[in-house]
DNA sequence: TCTGGGGTCCTAGGACCC
DNA sequence: TCTGGGGTCCTAGGACCC
């Protein structure tokens, strides 16, 4: 294969930049986007959180506790409106598809493009993400960071190492170089759970990484240890592509306060199974399974799934299904945190 | 310090079939 | 009395991503 040129665009700070849209009397302040934090005693998550609101240590995923404990009082606490962020995102991806030979979105603020059709080197490609930054900000006002490399390992490692509103380019005969001072956390994929069993390997460090034979981590990783083997020399062969069918739809919902309420925690399987209903119908999908999860006080989690003798759409199965599979959680009086609703082994209708 | 919500993919065990 | 080997499907849990 000859070689590819591969960007990854992320959107800076997205959630906070489109509240910044919404109401410009926002720009450059401290902005936090997630849960409301009730005083302290929300239970949500850090959606979002502006470059001045990252100074007071709040980041995304960060407990709202946490955040409001952190920064209350300092920093602008914002419920997400997702409707608007959705339609700001497919603004931005409307920018990018007309470009390219290949195009992948991933996640509402992210995309990879594949320009090695029309770009020949590293030099123009460069100038051509400059043109696609331009692009984006005179349209829509937001900033975005771009990381370009021969590979979408790459090129996304690239877009995170310089933030915001940052070019990067990984040139092919400075990858190693480049890889080895770096964490390993930086690699896709690996996450604290991972991080945790190669420290206890003495591996910190990408550079580390490369020390350690592929049936090590074969051993340790399974199938993705010989991918890690990959990264950390900097190879990635997978394909920019569109995206794929989506093979689940869910809704979940945690409790204000843990409950052992049984009327509480039917009425709202019942709100969430009719949500999901409400998607499946709108996307006319048809579905074969049905799953329930539930959380309790602990965080012990629990899920349990039920395949359909046949597929269906009706509202129906999805409702006795769920009955059915909650029923053997309700009965031990321990207290409920969250419970959520899956239907999967979604296919088309054809009407 | 306390951990949302929406997804995907992988693993491992058990049932079942030939 | 001691019980194969391979394949597929289903289930539950876990790690990870944004």
């Amino acid at each position: 294969m000859s070689q590819r040129i591969i960007f990854h665009i992320d959107l800076d700070a997205f959630f906070a930049s489109c509240e910044v849209l919404k109401n410009s009397k926002l720009a450059g302040k401290a902005v936090v986007v997630g849960a409301d934090p009730k005083e302290g005693r929300g239970r949500g998550v850090v959606s979002t959180a502006s470059y001045e609101a990252r100074k007071f240590g709040v980041h995304s995923a960060q407990p709202i506790s946490i955040a409001w404990r952190l920064a209350g009082g300092r920093v602008i606490f914002l419920l997400p409106d997702f409707a608007f962020y959705e339609k700001m995102s497919a603004k931005v991806m409307k920018i990018l598809q007309k470009y390219v030979d290949a195009f992948e979105s991933w996640g509402i603020d992210e995309a990879y493009l594949d320009v090695s059709e029309k770009i020949h080197n590293f030099r123009e490609a460069k100038e051509f993400a400059q043109k696609i930054k331009e692009e984006i900000k005179e349209k829509t006002k937001l900033t975005c960071s771009i990381g370009i490399g021969p590979n979408k390992l790459l090129a996304k490692i690239a877009s995170g190492y310089k933030k915001p509103d940052g070019l990067v380019c990984i040139l092919p005969d400075k990858v190693l170089e480049f890889l080895k001072p770096l964490s390993c956390r930086e690699l896709i994929g690996v996450g604290p759970k991972s991080e945790e069993k190669l420290a206890r390997l003495g591996v910190k460090t990408i550079s580390d990484l490369q020390k350690i034979s592929r049936e090590k981590l074969v051993d340790i990783f399974g199938k993705f240890g010989s991918s890690l083997y990959d990264y950390s020399r900097g190879i990635d062969e997978s394909e920019v592509k569109e995206s794929k069918e989506r093979k689940s739809i869910s809704c979940e919902h945690t409790f204000e306060k843990d409950t052992q309420n049984p009327y509480l925690i039917f009425a709202t399987l019942n709100k969430l199974a009719q949500e999901v209903f409400k998607l499946i119908r709108k996307e006319k999908y048809h579905f074969g399974q049905v799953a329930i999860k539930v959380r309790y006080e602990n965080f012990e989690t629990h899920t349990r799934q039920s395949v359909l003798s046949e597929s269906s759409s009706k509202f129906y199965d999805i409702k006795t299904k769920v009955r059915e599979l909650i029923l053997p959680f309700l009965k031990k009086g321990r207290s409920i945190r969250l419970v959520g609703v899956k239907v999967g082994r979604l296919r088309e209708s054809k009407n």
